[in-house]
DNA sequence: ATCCCGAGGG
DNA sequence: CCCTCTGGAT
């Protein structure tokens, strides 16, 4: 931990963002895709739509549109639209500050409500499981679990809360950096000594 | 377990 | 060609 926050001390999300609403809209067009080319589509969509009643009322071929770069733009067209509209009838436009008010929104799940509530908020509710973090606490030896639901589990009753906003953070630009899926590049990783599997395959 | 889905790297 | 990218719904 220590380590981590030594090499990382700056880590915060890098999805680019005016409110929580966009944040919100931001994360759910971030699965399986990179926070670069998020942040391309969402300059665009959010200088023409910046509030949830805007992202709400846009026809949704239009916003097919202007998703459709970041794959599985059909899927994240009509959940931002869904969800848009629910903040938009029943809580005033703004993301709620819950994890049992955020999950059943459209296309939300754990690890987007737990971005929305840690990085808007600063609520730190859980501690967010994404691709990086749920492979890099794996090959640490920090979980054996393959549940992302699991792995979170873990990691709360590893981690100070006050650790948990930040820790993901940290753990993703490592992820991104060094602890890469396809090749990580060990010999310059600053975790060598602490790593239990240096020089394995996956 | 399977589907959604485009873009970029090796 | 294959794999991966800040997942979620069925």
């Amino acid at each position: 931990m220590r380590r981590l926050r030594a090499d990382y001390p700056d880590a915060e999300c890098a999805l680019r963002y005016n409110s929580p609403v966009q944040l919100l809209v931001a994360t759910i067009l971030s699965a399986q895709c990179t926070d670069e080319r998020v942040n391309l589509v969402t300059a665009r969509l959010f200088a023409d739509c910046p509030t949830a009643e805007d992202l709400a009322g846009l026809p949704l071929e239009r916003l097919e549109r202007y998703v459709q770069s970041t794959g599985f733009f059909r899927n994240k067209a009509k959940n931002i639209k869904a969800c848009c509209t629910t903040l938009v009838e029943e809580y005033d436009g703004q993301p709620p500050r819950t994890l049992e008010e955020l999950v059943p929104l459209a296309g939300v799940g754990r690890k987007t409500a737990n971005v929305v509530l840690g990085v808007a908020y600063g609520i730190a509710a859980g501690v967010v499981v994404d691709t990086h973090v749920g492979r890099l606490s794996r090959r640490t030896g920090l979980t054996t679990q393959e549940d992302p639901v699991r792995v979170e589990r873990d990691l709360m009753e590893l981690l100070p809360r006050s650790r948990w906003i930040d820790f993901s953070h940290q753990m993703i630009y490592h992820g991104r950096q060094v602890c890469d899926a396809r090749r990580p590049k060990c010999d310059t990783c600053s975790f060598r000594r602490f790593c239990p599997r240096v020089g394995v395959a996956d």
